[in-house]
DNA sequence: CTCACCTAATACCTTCGCGGTATGATGAAC
DNA sequence: GTTCATCATACCGCGAAGGTATTAGGTGAG
């Protein structure tokens, strides 16, 4: 049996005519004739009474009838399926974050490319950046968000965008009522770091940024992520260096101030990373969408 | 796209190598490959990624193959049951019967054929013999069971079995305390007659046998069906003849009496109908399954 | 009753595409 | 580097699909 078969039988049985059924199938008659000949043949099943005045379904010919139509969805729906997953339009898409990128930046970013492509099952994955490595080597992620991250030949980084820092002040703080800090505020507290895991991260930045101005802070605590780092800031164990977007987390007795002279090297990347072999269409649109609405959130960013 | 095509894509998705399916398929490796081509770009979706190992899936390509394997199941199921459509073994068919055929045989004729076809959807419709041909004609039923047909050219009529006549008698009359009557006992005794409608029917049968013996019989009362004809010989109205397959009908009061004499015309023929031009599969076994059970039903009763 | 007209079926031809064999290109393993 | 596996390409022959012309058969009008 053909599907070609198929669509001439479901034409001679709507149109109860092989001369007409040809006519709308664009061919001529006889060629008609032998296909449906050949059809009832491989069936060993007469599907038409053959009238003077046309076709007639037969009992078992109206059975196939629903069942051709069947067939022929079927068949339309499964490219139309199979069309969307090679355009990265339909599937699964497996997404590893870290723990305070939950914070704003990237919950929106996913938002955004899950209302774009709602045919796609985005699932997310809580990974430190070890874990992200390792999983996108075993294909249980196709991307990972993450930030420092050093160049590996089998993954590809690209930075999705880069966040100034601010420093998180316990409200009772001398500090905290200033509009701006200048950077050696730094100097003059205890200073609780995070993450703790696997090196480089932000630590080492925030460390390289004051070794540059040439101090070296007191550290009062290393502690998991950010959320612990505020939380202890609220407890007044000190002050502590966080990402632009982790603001939106509103501690009760902490406020997040800038810094005056504002450096241009006191900021942090955020990148996705995924396998430099990852050709898939669900990654480049992930990807795409990914870029588009980063470059939006910089330019509400730096018009806000 | 192409069925085959199906086939291939199947085949090599799951062996997940071009050469090792085309063995499977029993053919070469070069064509499966062009096909595989083909099938992609038709769909214009990347469904394998070449490795130097092998074939292997893309997400597209594994979404593809569980339609596929839906598809060619569908087709399976669609032949297997069109196939069986046109053996008369699945589908749908509509039998009149009349009042008193409900008795006995009739039922045990569809019931077998029930049992030997449980695919075939038996709808059942009581008519009178005007209304089964009528219904024939119109193809609202297939086939009817009825007595006394007159023949007709676009109806075809088969005397499927043939039953003795006895009489129904009350307890009461002394005719009961004998084991067997002569045929003019009708003519010492009021006669319940049925059914009603359409002549010639089973009133004239008995009419005819009477009047070849001799006499007239006194008609105490014309009614529709066996079952109040029987009713109202246990009411003492008289008595009453019925075919063989009443007897099931055991009401109190009264008694069925054969005739000593036995005569051989003394019997009521049991048919069934259906359309001269009705070639359908269904109609052919229905037919023949109820040829096979009437036989053995006949068989049964001459033992008895 | 016959003829015209509809239907599907058949005969024959051309062409396109499927499957075959032989060979090439490419990456992995030793 | 050589060998072995993989898939891809080139080219050929044949079968089958579709086209044209015609036949066969039933219906209805005159």
């Amino acid at each position: 049996m053909d599907i070609r078969q198929l669509r001439y039988f479901i034409a001679v049985a709507e149109e109860a005519n092989i001369g007409r059924a040809a006519t709308r199938l664009h061919m001529s008659q006889p060629p008609l004739t032998r296909q449906i000949q050949q059809l009832e043949e491989e069936l060993d099943t007469q599907l038409f009474v053959r009238t003077p005045r046309g076709m007639e379904l037969t009992q078992a010919g109206t059975l196939f009838l629903a069942e051709a139509r069947n067939i022929r969805a079927l068949i339309e729906q499964a490219t139309e399926r199979t069309q969307r997953a090679g355009q990265g339009r339909l599937g699964r898409l497996d997404v590893a974050i870290f723990g305070s990128a939950i914070l704003d930046r990237i919950p929106k970013l996913i938002l955004n490319f899950r209302n774009e492509y709602p045919d796609v099952n985005v699932v997310l994955h809580t990974m430190t950046k070890a874990e992200q490595i390792a999983a996108l080597r075993q294909n249980r992620i196709t991307v990972g968000f993450n930030r420092m991250l050093a160049p590996l030949p089998d993954i590809r980084s690209e930075v999705i965008a880069t966040e100034a820092l601010l420093l998180a002040v316990n409200l009772n703080d001398p500090l905290a009522a200033q509009p701006a800090l200048p950077f050696d505020a730094l100097a003059r507290r205890p200073v609780i770091l995070f993450p703790s895991g696997a090196r480089p991260n932000f630590v080492d930045k925030v460390l390289a940024l004051c070794e540059a101005r040439g101090f070296t802070p007191e550290v009062a605590q290393e502690v998991g992520d950010a959320v612990t780092g505020v939380a202890l800031v609220a407890s007044g164990f000190g002050v502590c260096m966080v990402p632009e977007s982790a603001t939106t987390l509103q501690y009760p007795g902490v406020v997040y101030l800038p810094f005056e002279d504002a450096p241009a090297d006191a900021r942090v990347d955020l990148s996705c990373i995924y396998r430099a072999d990852d050709h898939s269409p669900i990654l480049t649109t992930f990807l795409a969408s990914v870029r588009k609405s980063a470059a939006l959130q910089d330019e509400a960013m730096r018009s806000a």
